[in-house]
DNA sequence: CTGAAAGCGCTTACAG
DNA sequence: CTGAAAGCGCTTACAG
């Protein structure tokens, strides 16, 4: 069987190759009678362009790098996934190919691509610095970088944290706790200094024994709603950093006998599905996921076809999903 | 600035770019001062050889695609992403690229690939058939096909559930129910087939009210529990069939007043390391989902080599980890 | 051990 | 609207 090539069409279609090329790069100046019998043999010939030819002809391509730093956090969330699926949605409409890349965040060859997006930047910066450097295109996702001339897209940590501070106080609670994440991510530091900022200009108290550190791993919720739950100027609501942390504070309250929402009131963060339909439907945050993949993979495109001059940063807006975790203090108290 | 191509490197080094292609691609016989001259021309000019010429010129390329469908289910689940990582890893070590595809399972252009690599395949099945059809190397993970001629890399999930089983009366239990996950997935199928099996095998009765249908869902576990736990032949034992779902078991069990594992005995499904430290650490059933990730790609590697014959169906052993969440019946009656 | 030259499969001015 | 021809940046027999 004989090769099928772009000249194989050609000849088959009686045509020149420029044609053949022409018509499958939608080029209008094609007569009709042409196109037609082109496409007719290419679909005959099942013929395929060969990618690297028409990349190294044509002097374009559209690949981009996804990085996904190896580091266990990434790999145990709900949200690594959530945007993942949002950049390989994008990546269809923008068609753009999609070049994944597990990385420990040594080597990689930024040769092959014409921009890098990084799911997240743990363990990843000695690359990114590389990537900089070198001038290829680049966006992190779920980090905003102050200093770096690097596009970012990210979630409004603080203002959540804030408007579930307002939202609590609006309800009457005053006595307001928080579970945090791991603060050695943005991520659980901004929700912390959120929640803090937001007490501290409703003059609200923010005791030490309010703010439990957790690391989003349940046993981390578990310890701290313990100790909130055994104070004895126990706090009437809680703000937990996440959905699944916050299910298991849910779950430690109603073994103790607790009543939630009566007795304690819960907000979480993710808006993760797994605790809408929990027994207690979970109040909590939404977060744009699938619009960071997207929105990332955007800026990015947008840089590398030139036409991006500053770096983009974005700081994605959420939402507050009420359910049924909070209860208003006045009608109970 | 000049263009850095390779004969760029050529020419600063005073050799043929045959001489550069050489030392590029490690062929042996180059001297060594041309050799390290090169190195240091190539680290000087920040050289990097174009991949798309590279490929157009050797006819060889690694690429291979990897198809993530669309559908909800591998984006809520924690396996997923330790499958993606397997192949990440893989790739990295096996010198191939990834090029990643989320798709509904309409679009995607087979030629841009050496092969393809099914992460799950519901929804996909299409596409499938496209890529057989074309010939192109594939391989599905998650999930055995018995009559396409394809290669699979799946978990023996019946041997596992015959294993729970084994477990559970080996500790005295007769009295064993089972929470089933999407019956729509192979995976649940198969473990729901496998523990009914065993029972049968153990002759032990199969009770029609202790097969509750789960959908991997929480909601699903909660309600199937209660069931359970309302049934005036309340069993002493139950197979969940995911550690997500399991953990919900333990919660309502524990919710209800129902000690756990005193009561009532509980395995899980995935090992997932959300389990681990609960408040009744779960013993599970541990799947390699990684090693399902690097061996797909393996095979897919193989075959796209030619060395691949016929297409070769791997069933990867489970595990079981004992944690706290069984007890021996004897110790309690 | 080394290099000149053909060729990989396309795209794209350019001329018509 | 169409095509001949150069060129994209490499690799690889082949000859030496």
């Amino acid at each position: 069987m004989r090769k099928v090539d772009i000249a194989a069409v050609a000849r088959t279609a009686r045509v020149s190759t420029t044609t053949v090329s022409r018509v499958i790069n939608d080029v209008a100046t094609v007569s009709e009678e042409n196109r037609r019998r082109v496409l007719e043999t290419i679909k005959r010939l099942k013929y395929h362009p060969n990618p690297s030819a028409q990349r190294l002809a044509s002097g374009t391509s559209n690949i981009v790098g996804v990085i996904i730093p190896r580091f266990e956090g990434v790999f145990h969330s709900y949200y690594a996934l959530q945007v993942i699926k949002g950049i390989g949605m994008a990546a269809e409409r923008l068609r753009c190919d999609l070049l994944l890349h597990v990385t420990d965040g040594k080597h990689f060859n930024t040769a092959s691509v014409n921009g890098v997006i990084f799911v997240d930047i743990n363990d990843c910066e000695e690359l990114l610095d590389r990537v900089l450097d070198e001038g290829v295109g680049a966006v992190v996702l779920n980090h905003y970088l102050e200093d770096l001339p690097v596009n970012c897209v990210a979630i409004d940590n603080r203002t959540a944290a804030e408007r579930v501070v307002d939202y609590l106080v609006r309800l009457g609670h005053r006595d307001i706790a928080t579970i945090t994440g791991d603060l050695k991510t943005q991520a659980g530091l901004d929700r912390l200094e959120g929640f803090v900022k937001a007490m501290k200009a409703r003059q609200l108290l923010v005791k030490d024994s309010y703010i439990q550190h957790g690391d989003f791993g349940l046993p981390s919720a578990r310890a701290a709603t313990e100790v909130l739950l055994g104070l004895k100027d126990r706090p009437t609501a809680v703000f937990v950093a996440s959905d699944e942390m916050a299910l298991e504070t849910i779950n430690v309250a109603l073994a103790k006998g607790v009543r939630v929402p009566e007795e304690l009131s819960v907000v979480g963060f993710d808006d993760n599905p797994i605790a809408a339909h929990g027994r207690v439907p979970l109040t909590t945050v939404r977060q744009p996921l699938n619009d960071m993949g997207r929105q990332g993979l955007e800026l990015l495109v947008q840089q590398m076809s030139g036409k991006g001059r500053n770096p983009t940063k974005l700081l994605l807006p959420t939402e507050l999903i009420e359910r049924q975790s909070c209860r208003q203090t006045w009608l109970e108290r």
